[in-house]
DNA sequence: GCTTGCAGCTCCAGCGACTGGAGGTTTTAT
DNA sequence: ATAAAACCTCCAGTCGCTGGAGCTGCAAGC
């Protein structure tokens, strides 16, 4: 299978492919006599798994030690367990974070009547710092706004 | 005021301060004798703005928006409106998706029973498209894993 | 006046996970 | 045989900083 095949089949780029080979998540396929990548339906499993969990929002590192943990059968999933829960704890933080964000955003878009800029309530809420409301201020992290 | 001192006030690092500067958003400041950057409250008030606007995930080119925007105060405030709104409706967005992905995240992780990786249920989880009960496969945005 | 040490300066590289392009080669279809 | 599409490698760019190298400026203590 050439790579531009596997891209479709597994619905990324072909860069993307190429890319996973240089991190080393994804084994170097067979080449052909003019040097083009042949692929395995082993390899369409593996890079499946790999989207799938970057959907999830895993980390490459963690898909390398995901796919490491997973290459022995006989080893108990307690650290597979792990990155699951870790991430999903990620994922709720983030929800509150930005639950946070949308109720202060939405207060200060109520704020705004519609005048001239000189008045506007968006423009003074963000220039005050009087008037945040917002209960982590500047400790965000670096995927939504400020990582202090 | 030192940029030193400008940071500590302004709850950010020294280089950030440099950084604004570089991209224009936080004009210039005079130079003492020996080249080093001395700031007036007037730079200390844009600053606490532009943080302000970082930390509700606003982008550079957002607030270099906002600035021009605010810079006329008789312009209407239509403007500012819209692009609050529109990251209001990013973050609303970003909610709905995290809290698909917390759902899978908790189904795939309940279905584990703790035995060997072999056995795994969250490993197959990630590993089979057929299990997937994800309602936007492979159609992320950039910050929340794959973005295509 | 001299040293010490922190704070500042510029310039450049790196983060994560790709993405896009230049410039060349191979494969495939007509 | 030829043209188009797909492939190859290598490198730069994305975003918003962050850190480091290697230098200079400045205030305080002796």
């Amino acid at each position: 299978m050439s790579i531009g095949r596997l891209a479709t089949l597994c619905g990324c780029k072909v860069q993307t492919i190429r890319y996973y080979e240089e991190v080393g998540i994804l084994p170097p396929a067979r080449r052909s006599g003019g040097n083009q990548r042949l692929y395995t339906p082993t390899h369409g499993e593996r890079l499946l798994f790999i989207r799938h969990c970057r959907e999830f929002g895993f980390t490459i590192e963690q898909i390398r030690e995901m796919l490491l943990l997973g290459g022995d059968g006989e080893r108990s999933c307690e650290e597979i367990d792990r990155i699951a829960r870790e991430r999903l704890e990620e994922v709720k933080q983030k929800i509150l974070r930005l639950q946070g964000l949308q109720a202060e955003l939405e207060r200060i878009i109520t704020g705004c009547q519609g005048g001239r800029v000189i008045t506007c309530r968006i423009l003074s809420s963000l220039a005050d710092h009087g008037q945040c409301l917002h209960p982590r201020h500047g400790v965000m992290d670096p995927e939504e706004g400020v990582g202090n």
